[in-house]
DNA sequence: CTGTTAGCGCGTTCAG
DNA sequence: CTGAACGCGCTAACAG
């Protein structure tokens, strides 16, 4: 029977079967920035973990970081997906309130929302960012300066949280800077730094994508890394360990976050009423070649 | 009416529309490789224009570069999916023939595979290699490597025959590598070459990324780029422009193959019996600092 | 244990 | 011009 439909060349109809079933085993991921290394990375895992699963994955891209924005996603949630990877989570975005209001499973990776009862996946970022500053401190440095992403996003919040808990005021309120979390961002600002007076010792950047920014900048005004200026990123996406930057970063476990994501998701889906979960990973730091004592 | 369907919180339900109109909206796009960073640039703007167009896109990995594997894009094909865009085809694989026969609107995007009646969009490899070699030739350079990508990708062996065509025995036949797109096998192989004796003086590397773990390689074994030996890559990723590697390369516009793909795409799946296309896009040589001429 | 049927929520069609 | 009924293809429930 099964051989003869085989050789019919019948294939079970998927939409009407969700129809029926009244799920369609399609989650979405929605990610920030496509072109930041770091979501692709996240990203494969992910969409590893939800295939093996069984599920489909639809992949959102939230260019613009605009909040709020659930009028796009309801084309989306008109029973068409099952449940949601949120990565692009500002601190005030209300998207996951109101998703989560509506009882659509939502999981939130990477960054996270306070006082929101859903389930997060995340790093101890503020853990990485003492540990940081405590490397830091521990080769010398007292005059560090603070190269972040957005104010509000968590990573960077916690990551900056962290830092001045342990360096004080090594890195002074007017050597924080905001940006996008992009190269371009970390060689402006990099720029601007070394080009002004009383450069820094030493540079934590929001990221490595951003670090690496700044170690361009550096270089490109003849700084010389680490005897002129130490800097260090947080992640430690492939690039980092690559020969040109050999980049001091500090480690987040994103492989286990993209698999904890996709799984927490899963269980959510599969038994909406599991406990709430909060998994909060331990960090590391990677000693290379872009820090050491100042001069 | 429309105001009190939005008051009691009515979404209209897309399984039970996409039952009933025999179609999902739902676009798949596969991709070989998630982390060179080539092809989220590509997805990112195949994305923007889907969506634009009412489409949501599901994203397909396939990691191993496995052919023939329709089995697990049949969960995908029973009508889950309106179509397909491809950017992994090798040469051998038999997937996108299979499909086609079945009918499902597909598009062969950034690499292609001859005598199949389907919609491709790529850039002119051939005329890429020739621009590649062109610029060597035109340096001085009379022993020139390369390290090119899997032989059954369309991309590499257009390149190569493209190179070749001008080049001549300048590329000598033991002096062609053929290994996958990434940094470390371009890493690797530009080591042994030059670890080897006689090393040349260019090297042709069949994408940026390998070309960029050429370079690693080469400055790590203390060469000067470009004084001791010239790399050239292709593609033209954003990371090429990057101070630290300011690499030359022959740029694609990948921005306009991802649009073009997806709205061939779009345009097939409204209308199937719309002619069939083949665009290929001009290639550029963008000359940055990692050639010039030979000692 | 096997075969039949109802209904998932839409859009379309056909009757009023 | 408005409203009821049908059917997309499946699965679960139910009858034989």
């Amino acid at each position: 029977m099964e051989q003869a439909a085989e050789r019919l060349g019948y294939v079970p109809n998927r939409v009407a079967r969700n129809l029926r079933e009244q799920r369609s085993r399609v989650v979405g991921v929605m990610v920030p920035d496509i072109d930041n290394a770091f979501y692709p990375m996240l990203l494969a895992d992910i969409h590893q973990e939800l295939v093996a699963a069984g599920y489909a994955v639809a992949l959102i891209v939230d260019p613009h970081h605009r909040r709020a924005d659930v009028s796009r996603l309801r084309n989306l949630f008109d029973a068409s997906l099952d449940g949601l990877i949120i990565s692009t989570a500002t601190l005030d975005s209300d998207t996951p309130a109101v998703l989560h209001r509506r009882g659509i499973p939502i999981v939130l990776s990477v960054r996270t929302i306070p006082g929101l009862d859903v389930d997060i996946v995340e790093s101890d970022n503020v853990a990485a960012g003492q540990e940081a500053a405590r490397h830091l401190l521990g080769l010398g440095h007292e005059d560090i300066a603070a190269i972040m992403g957005p104010e509000i996003t968590s990573t960077t919040r916690d990551r900056l949280i962290g830092a001045k808990e342990i360096a004080g005021d090594r890195i002074s309120p007017e050597r924080v800077f905001h940006g996008h979390y992009t190269h371009e961002s970390g060689h402006a600002h990099c720029r601007r730094l070394l080009l002004g007076d009383r450069p820094p010792t030493a540079i934590i950047a929001a990221n490595d994508v951003i670090a690496i920014g700044a170690l361009d900048a550096a270089r490109q005004l003849g700084y010389s890394i680490p005897g002129d200026i130490s800097i260090i990123g947080f992640d430690d996406i492939p690039m980092a360990s690559w020969h040109s930057f050999r980049l001091t970063t500090v480690r987040q476990d994103t492989q286990a976050i993209a698999i904890q994501s996709a799984r927490r998701l899963i269980e959510r889906i599969e038994d909406p009423t599991c406990p709430i979960s909060h998994d909060k990973y331990p960090i590391s730091l990677t000693m290379r070649s872009t820090t050491g004592p100042p001069r």
